[in-house]
DNA sequence: ACCAAACTGACATGTGCCTGAACAGAAACG
DNA sequence: CGTTTCTGTTCAGGCACATGTCAGTTTGGT
């Protein structure tokens, strides 16, 4: 799952981001409402959790003017135990739910878990990607008709890959996602898997840049 | 059972969600009548929770269509309490039952009861499956000529695999829904019954996806 | 041409899943 | 009220497959 948080302050954004990157999700951290308008220009998100006091602008505006064009992303609000009027509004606007800071971490999980299961029973959100599509909640890939499934660690690296489709992964972070954090697995256990990812999907699907790391092929020939 | 809830107040929708879920059916919730129209057209439900006051268009005009296409998913309307002659029309339109907001939850839970209860009088929908037919009011399979009856854990389980047939389901999520939430017991119960569904409807119908969970096998030999 | 980095096929291992059987509780029956 | 039958749950043994490791080969950069 792909997660956009909106946060200025650096302390609670950093340990909001750790946390949903060891419960295996990945962020994107806008610390300004600008850029978080740029991170959605460029991805798709399953959630936003957005913090309403923030410096540049009213987020609430920004959380309006979201649903107004027909944005259903979830979005959970972050914010101060004072604030219920906020809370409120933040609801009124077309928030899913909202976290009162400070709160535990434990509960953000919580939460976060709610917010994929309730995905989850919705109709499948399909990507469409070189050729493949996508069919996250049944986890498989539709390659001509075919349908292909991953096993877990496959999945894993492939959507690691997938979430953010332009980015190159280098082989330490791919690892990192892997295996969180422990397992200094000293092996070219990455290289196998894109091996076998590669065999499955296309070889063409995965591209390699020497020394660096990986990414997807841009959507390359779909046009040609 | 399967319920579409039309609901665009987020809290409002959510308790009615988590409701309707702990009495143990299965909700889609829509909050605009377009993301209704859609779930609509991929999937069958036995009740429509439709509430009047939706951001985009009249509900009265949705259910007079479904009515005048020959839809005849019992529909019940949630309506505010000084909107008579929404209720009024409401039942004209062809509605079964309303519920006056604010309603109680466990009177919610009574008039689903009763829903269903009606449900199981009528000619049952009868679905067809990968070469099974599932007689969802008799709680029963047809299998080949053959008669099966599931038990209650065994249906809940096939129902929910059913209702979602691409989705994979992990044994959590199972879990979840034959307990309620509660039971962090750690036991191969959901294997238990997956087994015992495959040896009453046969292997093939349950996909094991290693590590992940299980799912419907699409009936891709019905081609063969 | 040389070396480093990446690919690939093969294999050992552990773990996640399957299954039969046994047990406990509840319901059905006399 | 006791017996039987059915349903739900637990457990242990066994198996298969995903996983991780390695050796040998190929690729690519300089």
């Amino acid at each position: 799952m792909r997660v956009l948080l909106i946060e200025d302050d650096s302390l609670l954004g950093s340990a909001v981001r750790d946390q949903i990157t060891a419960d295996g999700h990945c962020v994107d951290w806008a610390k300004r409402l600008a850029e978080a308008e740029a991170f959605r220009d460029v991805a798709h998100y399953d959630l936003i959790l957005l913090d309403l006091m923030l410096p540049d602008g009213r987020g609430l505006e920004f959380l309006r003017s979201r649903r107004a064009a027909g944005d259903q992303t979830p979005v959970m609000i972050l914010t101060a135990r004072d604030q219920v009027s906020d809370r409120i509004a933040g609801l009124n606007a077309g928030a899913d739910d909202y976290l009162v800071k400070p709160f535990d971490l434990a509960e953000l999980s919580a939460r976060l878990g709610a917010v994929v299961r309730r995905y989850a029973g919705n109709p499948n959100p399909v990507l469409v990607l070189g050729g493949l599509t996508i069919d996250t909640a049944a986890r498989s890939v539709l390659k001509a008709g075919r349908r292909i499934t991953l096993t877990a660690r496959e999945w894993v690296l492939f959507e690691t890959l997938m979430l953010r489709p332009t980015m190159l992964h280098s082989k330490a972070q791919l690892e990192e996602r892997l295996y969180s954090f422990e397992a200094e697995v000293e092996s070219n256990t990455i290289e196998v898997y894109i091996g076998r990812l590669r065999k499955k999907l296309g070889h063409e699907m995965i591209e390699t840049v020497r020394g660096i790391g990986y990414r997807l092929r841009q959507s390359e020939s779909s046009e040609a």
